[in-house]
DNA sequence: GAGACTTTTTCCAAGCCTCGGAAAAAATGG
DNA sequence: CCATTTTTTCCGAGGCTTGGAAAAAGTCTC
């Protein structure tokens, strides 16, 4: 009824936690002094809350050669622990699963990649799937065999705004699909099914370089789509996966989209569109383009090919224009790019910048900082990882009550 | 360094307290036994905070003659006192200041219009101009002369994200005026300056129909302007004052618009864009056009006119590009319309769901409700009071320790 | 090498909240 | 007029943070 609940004391305990579990994911390691330093808790509260976190097995004292030769005693260094649990990031793909499993201390710990035709599958196929990789996965882990703590499958396509599923995938012929709840009850940990586009902001949430910055990251390959971090949190939809960038409307009643509808930006910036923008061939291509397919395109575009030059030219327009409404609507925001598209940077960004100079008030935004992550599966990785360690760290802050009654 | 602070015992009592005034201004009037199911505080908490804040004489006992003839000891009724404090709502438009005084419930004690021609004039004039307007709202109040607490300035224009003043508005040839600083030193009350259309969500912030929902305000009138909720809060932006949604790109290439760039929605949607277009003129018109123009104007595309009609239906067109864009980005949401556009609603409606439906993936939100608020100057006054009082709430409840020392 | 100094950690009483239950208060019903 | 019901107040308990004192673990100086 009332939109504000109470608070008490047993989320103050939480939050303090979260905010110890926090900090350390920041730097990595520190001392109980530069924890409460950094947090504003009394060097008291920081030191109890250490403790409680070390007796519960989140963190673990290390030993550090960095003898700083300073007086008076040293601070004990504290990390998070990573044997205190085991994360997967999951990816569906056009043609591909792939994942990664990495510890509580978010060190990755193996990796691997698997081709298959999705297209025709049904939902059981693609959980046995999953269920499999990740299978394959833990058990390349020597030690004692454990199970995942958490696990996050990104996908390429819309997803249910409760994580649960699928809603549409360009991997899949079959919709909605569900996921989660068949894939937890096959591994035993919490499973949420997120957009990978909307995800990779996650990526970025513990680097220093990052923090409390709003940003967005743009993948430009395949399709085209967007995450943002907005006032410190990576947004999300309530309805859909959020930021549909790639069908945000660039020219009405221009190109065909594979959605059906005219002129999105991705009928214009996306590899299928390039490729059939640069052949004249004003049909959407039946299957994938590959990316060695686009480095030949744009290898011919760099040699001065004029039909390649200018459908990157149009393909740059188009997302600058995009970038140029979010602008608008949002801020200018700095752009973390990755995809086919990053690699092609050198075709496209002068047209990009042209595109927001025409479409943002006063051209704000166009000399915003474009930051290239050549690695897209690693951002996804990362991010898939950052979000289920973050969602691990809540649940045990919140646990903490009943580990310290139990020792 | 750290984004996650600590929390303490200060800050849950400042929580609960907020918690009570919150379900009270939903409400209105209340008793301790439903604070406390509303908030899910104790009852033994709901009183002892209900009690301190009607020490602090942020609340007062109401008498209701609701006698509902049950047993038991009937609770008492609990209500906000309107004479804790005194706000203003001001608003800077082209061509005229307004003004709004409310007290600590909410309810509008007195308020008056000014028309001014403002163009030429500086910072100076500006404040002084706003400041003999608040101070003769205040004289009107017969009782006792008191300061007001707080006061919102609503501008049409873009703002400082630091809520200090205007970077430039239409209403004023001048740019970068400070308000905030100057106009708080005569009033002696806190001053914030914001975009009017960002703010208006604001006026539904405790309107029980409108809790928990995510939507956005859109004005069409003069300018073209929206105002988004989203996630429970009115979103802000970081460098300037957010969502502007008239100047989102609409038609690349497209018709001038006075912010310089071409194709902006406001170049389609706004009452000169929809005057110039229907003269079958381009430039844009240097005076604005009158309410009784526009009037006509749409009168005459009731009556049949095919310029006026295609006028509006480009504008709708427009209007619901914009929205799809919106949409598609955010989530569908629920619309609230306001200004001349409210009026020409008849005219514009079909091409802007249509709009809608051609510009966001499956047409998705081509169906969203629209909600017509006529008066424009209303929406404006109720938002500013709210966002005024919201800031005393906040205030007050952290302020509450000293008053309940002090008693 | 021993004592002085310095810095980090731990320990403990105190202060604030909220919670739960008991007691008091204020009405209705028979 | 007394039993019943419902709301409000009162009081002790428990949890978390705080601030200061004590302990711990080094470096520095003589």
């Amino acid at each position: 009824m009332s939109s504000l609940a109470k608070t008490d004391a047993d989320m103050v305990r939480v939050h303090n936690r979260l905010a110890v579990l926090d900090h350390l994911r920041r730097v990595g390691v520190t001392t109980r002094k530069l924890v409460s330093e950094a947090t504003g808790l009394s060097v008291s509260a920081s030191s109890a809350i250490s403790g409680a976190l070390l007796r519960g097995g989140l963190l673990s004292e290390v030993e550090e050669d960095d003898r700083s030769t300073r007086r008076g005693r040293p601070g004990k260094s504290l990390a998070i622990c990573g044997r205190a649990a085991r994360v997967a990031a999951l990816k569906i793909a056009v043609g591909e699963v792939s994942g990664r499993i990495s510890d509580y201390a978010g060190r990755p710990l193996t990796e691997m990649r698997r081709g298959v035709d999705l297209s025709g599958r049904d939902g059981g196929f693609i959980v046995d799937l999953l269920a499999d990789l990740a299978k394959e996965l833990t058990g390349r882990l020597a030690e004692e065999p454990r199970a995942l703590d958490k696990v996050v499958v990104a996908v390429q396509g819309k997803t249910f705004s409760d994580l649960s599923g699928i809603v549409w995938s360009p991997a899949l012929k079959h919709r909605h699909i569900e996921i989660a709840a068949p894939l937890s009850a096959r591994l035993g940990a919490e499973v949420s099914v997120l957009n990978d586009c909307s995800l990779m902001p996650e990526a970025f949430r513990w680097r220093p370089d990052f923090t409390g910055l709003d940003f967005a990251t743009l993948f430009v390959g395949f399709g085209v789509g967007m995450g943002l971090r907005l006032n410190g949190a990576t947004f999300q939809g309530k309805h859909s996966s959020a930021v549909e960038f790639g069908h945000i409307n660039h020219m009405p009643g221009g190109a065909l989209c594979r959605c059906g509808n005219q002129g999105c930006v991705e009928a214009y910036a996306s590899d299928y569109a390039i490729w059939r923008s640069a052949t004249g061939n004003g049909d959407i291509p039946a299957h994938r383009i590959g990316d060695e397919a686009m480095q030949r395109l744009a290898d011919a575009a760099r040699a001065g090919d004029p039909a390649a030059r200018s459908a990157f030219e149009a393909a740059g327009n188009a997302i600058g224009y995009g970038l140029g409404r979010v602008f608008t609507m949002i801020d200018p925001l700095p752009i973390v790019m990755t995809g086919s598209g990053a690699q092609a940077i050198d075709l496209l960004e002068a047209s990009i910048r042209q595109g927001i100079r025409e479409s943002a008030v006063d051209g704000l935004g166009s000399d915003t900082p474009l930051i290239l992550e050549e690695d897209t599966d690693a951002l996804v990785f990362d991010a898939g990882t950052a979000y289920a360690l973050a969602a691990l760290d809540q649940e045990f802050a919140r646990s903490a009550a009943e580990a310290t009654e139990a020792a």
